[in-house]
DNA sequence: TAATAGTAACTACGGTTGTAGTCTATTTTA
DNA sequence: TAAAATAGACTACAACCGTAGTTACTATTA
């Protein structure tokens, strides 16, 4: 309904996830799709609702049960939260958050080509 | 008093902020320098004792009134934060986070530039 | 068609957060 | 010393969140 501000918490980014991945899931189907959460079905349900409250998501019937699909995307999700984050934390500082992540030990080499990739493609 | 997993909310951290800049600070001196916010002397209370009982300050009274200082470091409920926040938007995934924050227009040339070299620095 | 099972809706409940008021004790000042 | 100001403790209350139970509806199957 809103969609402006909306507050995805952190349980409901894990349907969020879910319907990211793929879309019109039935909510049976998005329970299979979280093995490692120790939800009950009805949990699940209400997570469901609530998203569906803020407009995060959206229902369709075609035929059968209903049908649930993001409303909102990954990309823009992860932005305004990103944004939020770094305004709490670090006051909006990019170089900060980068600073704190580069001293992260869990941080693979792997992770760090990348990371140097994207910075220097973001230059050009 | 506990400290482990403590969770300090969007607002308790703008009062974080304020005494990992100064420590030992009065109410008053904390409430001085808070001039954006708009909370009522009871609200800034209210939000330092929810702090004092989750451990994350201590109070010291040795003349007059209490003085607040912080109980845990910046960068250690920094890197917590990110660390949480990480794993719920970007699933661990570092280079998809960088990758966001590029990706963000508000990211100033100044800004850009400590970013690369850090990442830079990084690597050696 | 009646029983069963799956789906959706409504309800619940304690904890956290944002925001703040009131009461009481202590200190300062007229 | 009495009044006023200040500080601290206790209380409030709605929204949001994590988690889930109960009820009602609907479709399937014996």
């Amino acid at each position: 309904m809103q969609k402006k501000n909306m507050n995805i918490s952190e349980s409901e980014w894990k349907i969020m996830k879910v319907l990211w991945e793929k879309h019109d899931l039935t909510l049976k189907e998005i329970t299979a799709r979280l093995p490692d959460s120790n939800w009950s079905y009805t949990t699940i349900r209400t997570l469901v609702t609530r998203l569906l409250e803020k407009g995060a998501i959206s229902a369709d019937k075609q035929s059968g049960n209903f049908r649930y699909r993001a409303a909102v995307s990954e990309s823009e999700c992860r932005e305004k939260e990103t944004s939020r984050f770094l305004t709490r934390v670090f006051d909006g500082s990019v170089s900060m958050l980068v600073s704190t992540l580069t001293k992260d030990s869990s941080l693979s080499e792997e992770e760090k080509k990348k990371l140097i990739d994207l910075i220097e493609k973001m230059d050009s």
